[in-house]
DNA sequence: CAAATAAATGCGACCGTTACCCGTTACCCT
DNA sequence: AGGGTAACGGGTAACGGTCGCATTTATTTG
């Protein structure tokens, strides 16, 4: 107990700073410098000395200061931060890219901010709104196409993932068609002839994949064999549609399915008809989530790099950035296949 | 050169405002009117006359005007945002959550920024440092305990998801022990006593659901045969401990996995084994994810309403933010069991 | 040792908003 | 006619930083 406590010298005066957050100035004062100082400190430039920054640092870790980045970003015109809007969350292709993504940004200094459009376009429309205002350095824009789109890409650079076809943004894509020549390729050297395809919901993707089943098909002089069931991207339209199609005559002995969701719907067909796989029918699914490596699943599917569309739509992002002039890009990555139980030789 | 004045001044010297965003100066300028009617009209202050209203309105369309975020949270001390740390974006459980959190948050004019901590407790320290440097709201903390949390805490409204036993924060948790007792006496209304439970990694979720297994087993006079094998929260983890467990003499007829990942392991292992589900063994998961529902899996599961703890976190964290002082609460929410194909009578 | 040069630091104008205050106008109501 | 009120203009002070430039201090040079 020495006369400390008794003596509430300036401390008692001083404005509060324990309530609410130490500013930059409340260092400087601390430390005894000014807050141009601190800044520089702060931002590590290399013309302090020494013994200020240390000064500076010391001040600031008693204070718990931390740096105020919605000032920064005010006065430097930008956030760092990137807006990624993907339809849901619950996919889990999304939730792959989103990572590689995410990796990639934050290799560049850049924080990604995640937004669900929840397959609803007002709720799209909205988030791409908000992510505006906070004033993004840009965007991703994940199996969207929100009609804002347009007005976006003018005050921002804008990465479309997983759509073609659109003008004036960048785009990185799957090569859809060679995922699916991937998939009829390896079924025909399997000895199949009649394979079938569900088509996704209408979308560029299920366009393209079904082009690519066609056009690979055509390639091995099975065009006469073709059939395409219309289906969604769901596991029940999977079910509903793989039924369908191996409840008539000459039926097929492989599926080709738009994506893992639907190859385990049709899974669940062939087990209520009693049909195995890969003996009676063999199935195969797109996208390799990690729906189709559960051992019990154990789906052969066409793989689609999304850590490296996550990289590639990084960087297609961040060249825009630099120079938001340069010509639209459109990005291709190569998709390969994973075999696992679900394919086999015709017959068995 | 002395001509310079000869230059087109007026366009010249005006600022540009083309290349740039347009601020509310621009548009009040456009509209006629001053910059502070501007920020009423655009905050929808009903002290507005209707025609001033809409000339402002009109002018905002024009320029393309869309109101600062930053700069209105630097002034206002305040984002409206709240950040939302996962442990990783792959876990279904988790993205369901967040539909719930961003619900209920949108309901409170809050927007979700989320990150991910992708499992490393450095990564997620960053997150929640570049959370805060973002001056967010609140912060929710799911399925991750940085070490950072009780500095995080102490300047911004905290809840924690998943987790129990901390000090300090608003909590949110799945009653475990419920949840476990329910798929116990599921199974031992269908006659199986020799029940065995898989352990999860460990958590304090883990340790819950084991509690609940082990205390729920006692009630119906099996504690001889309870038998608890270690494990995490993987499909291979699930794989390995179900083969260990049937391979064992006196074979459990019935396993209570700690999520749906292990129990789909499980399921593998059967198929392995050449032991038939329900018949044989019957298997039970937790969480009820949208793996259990997949008709092939069709995975009998305790379901945690994730969209709930969505909203009591968002309601927990709102309450908090309007007063901070208030006492730390824990909301307990209750699971309820879905039963599918993966159970039945023991025997058959 | 003074002068020149370089390095370290302080000063103050912004960035785009909000939130005041005060003065002015126009209109409405007894 | 007078007084009250709602609508608006214009100004100014924040908010917490960054950055160019002026100023001080340290170091080298002739």
């Amino acid at each position: 107990m020495s006369g400390d406590e008794s003596a509430p010298r300036s401390d008692a005066m001083a404005p509060r700073q324990s309530a609410s957050k130490p500013t930059i100035r409340n260092v400087a004062e601390r430390a005894g410098v000014s807050k141009s100082l601190v800044s520089l400190v702060m931002r590590g430039s290399p013309h302090v000395s020494e013994r200020r920054r240390q000064a500076v640092l010391k001040a600031a870790r008693e204070l718990g200061y931390r740096p105020n980045a919605v000032a920064r970003s005010l006065v430097e015109g930008r956030t760092r931060l990137i807006g990624a809007l993907v339809a849901d969350l619950h996919n889990p292709f999304f939730a792959e890219f989103l990572d590689g993504l995410q990796e990639s940004l934050h290799g560049e200094g850049l924080r990604m901010l995640v937004g669900s459009g929840r397959w609803d376009p007002l709720f799209e429309a909205e988030a791409v709104e908000a992510f505006l205002e906070m004033r993004v350095d840009g965007l991703v824009l994940l199996s969207v196409v929100p009609d804002s789109l347009q007005e976006a890409a003018s005050s921002v650079p804008v990465v479309l993932v997983g759509e073609r076809d659109v003008e004036g943004v960048d785009i990185v894509v799957d090569d859809d068609e060679l995922g699916a020549s991937l998939a009829v390729d390896h079924l025909v050297a399997h000895g199949h002839r009649r394979i079938a395809h569900i088509e996704g919901a209408p979308s560029a993707t299920a366009r393209y994949r079904r082009a690519g089943y066609e056009a690979a098909m055509a390639r091995h002089g099975l065009s006469d064999q073709v059939v395409v069931e219309p289906g969604d991207f769901t596991e029940d339209g999977g079910y509903r549609a793989a039924r369908a199609l191996l409840t008539r005559g000459e039926r097929p002995t492989a599926i080709f399915a738009p994506n893992d969701l639907v190859a385990t719907g049709a899974l669940s067909a062939t087990d209520e008809l009693g049909l195995r796989v890969p003996q009676d029918v063999s199935i195969i699914g797109y996208d390799n989530t990690h729906l189709a490596a559960i051992r019990h699943i154990s789906l052969t599917s066409v793989d689609q790099p999304r850590r490296d569309m996550g990289r590639v739509a990084a960087s297609l992002l961040c060249s825009r950035i630099e120079d938001p002039s340069r010509e639209v890009r459109q990005e291709l990555v190569l998709p390969h296949l994973v075999v696992r139980a679900t394919t086999g030789p015709v017959g068995g």
